[in-house]
DNA sequence: ACAAAAGTGTTATACTTACACCCATGT
DNA sequence: ACATGGGTGTAAGTATAACACTTTTGT
């Protein structure tokens, strides 16, 4: 026990940990929300799935160090990402003890960096396909799409898995890869369009149809106003 | 870098971090809900208010530790705990780096060990007037209360600060404090006994009224039955 | 002309909210 | 007898859920 100032240290006489940060990577394409994982090219357990995660240093803040191993993976910086808890089991990782802060993150499928990722051997797998991932990372998984689910029905946070410009039948499917549910189009769209925080473009998707969808985006300055007046985002 | 085995231990080339838990202990008593505060005895912050807390150690999961801490202030144990999660900013505390992992405990106010409690110099104060407390505690305090709230409202939590037999009018204050809201008496005890998950009893509390208030149980395994018939407790 | 997805309104039902009086009892 | 909190039902309004056809356009 050291003295400084003739205080004890009150620090030192308690234990120090290793401290990680794992990230569940969410995206969207195609009808199917996704994870990125990665398959480990190296050890412990080379070879297993398991997702992006790496150790916190003295340096900096944990929020940063989970932007610092998403950005790791994918080269995005701003991301929308939410803690989901830190688990401290003593056995979660049996090489050594290590507690691990798990954070969700919501990302644009199609802008990010490929190469980066793929040098990391990271794979987009479909939430319904999930394989056994390496220590609790499973158990995180589940608490992180409980939570999206959640909170993708009372905040507009779901335009995070999307472009900038997006159809309403392209946001109906999002919703419903969220909600694991189906919903009714008139109703979603009566909904949404009635809280009035989007902005209709001219353009439209013709990927997916002859006729073609309205592209919309989603409008900031409105759902502030939205927020101001009392009401809320809900689904 | 040390070596086991032949192969480089991945592990020390990182940091290791003091790890705390605080505790954000909501009681409920005379229709306000309060938490049970400490006047620090103690260094750092020797005089000031804070939550209780305490640090990780090598052997026990974070869970653990918090349901340590919390004993070591009630004599509680068995207490209906949540994590909230893990601040880490890097000059939270002052004095050191530690990282803090906080939970919230509802505990039934009229059963602790007061004694031991006093010897920490814990005091209850009401949730509307927390004085500054240390570090970054009073935002942990924002964020629990908030967790309450939209938990409450959606899971059979809140009996878990009342004692086993309650009134309604109890009930309602309670939930009235915790939603800091009025609600009406009628459309309250519509909804609840609708639910179905509560035994009324024979016995009667006088202490409020000449004509006196049934007391009900809440009961676990209606509950258990509402929730197999797919339904959900919500108010 | 036809296939395929986009877009659009109405009605029935369930849920929520508002509201006022009688009851039981101790003093 | 009266003061005090406990207990009860109904009606109006609002939100939700169910439902089917027309439009556009590329092939």
């Amino acid at each position: 026990m050291s003295e400084t100032n003739g205080i004890v240290n009150l620090y030192e006489q308690n234990d120090r940990f290793y401290v990680a940060v794992d990230c569940i990577i969410f995206g969207f394409h195609q009808g199917t929300l996704k994870l990125l994982l990665i398959k480990r090219k190296f050890d412990p357990c080379m070879g297993e799935w398991s997702l992006m995660g790496g150790f916190l240093n003295k340096d900096e803040s944990i929020d940063a160090a989970a932007e610092r191993v998403l950005q790791d993976l994918t080269g995005l910086e701003n991301v929308y990402m939410e803690q989901i808890g830190i688990f401290g089991e003593l056995d979660r990782d049996p090489g050594e003890r290590v507690l691990s802060a798990a954070y969700y993150a919501l990302i644009n499928i199609d802008d990010y960096d490929k190469e980066l990722a793929e040098s990391h051997n990271a794979v987009w797998v479909p939430i319904t396909e999930i394989p056994d991932l390496i220590f609790d990372h499973n158990k995180m998984v589940r608490i992180a799409q409980k939570q999206l689910k959640r909170k993708a029905a009372v905040e507009p946070i779901g335009f995070n898995l999307l472009p900038e410009l997006f159809t309403l039948p392209q946001l109906q499917s999002l919703y419903e890869a969220i909600f694991g549910d189906t919903l009714d189009k008139r109703n979603f769209r009566k909904k949404l369009l009635a809280m009035d925080v989007f902005e209709k473009t001219e353009e439209k998707d013709k990927s997916n149809s002859k006729r073609g969808a309205y592209y919309y985006r989603f409008d900031y300055d409105k759902y502030t106003e939205l927020v101001q007046s009392g009401l809320r985002f809900a689904l």
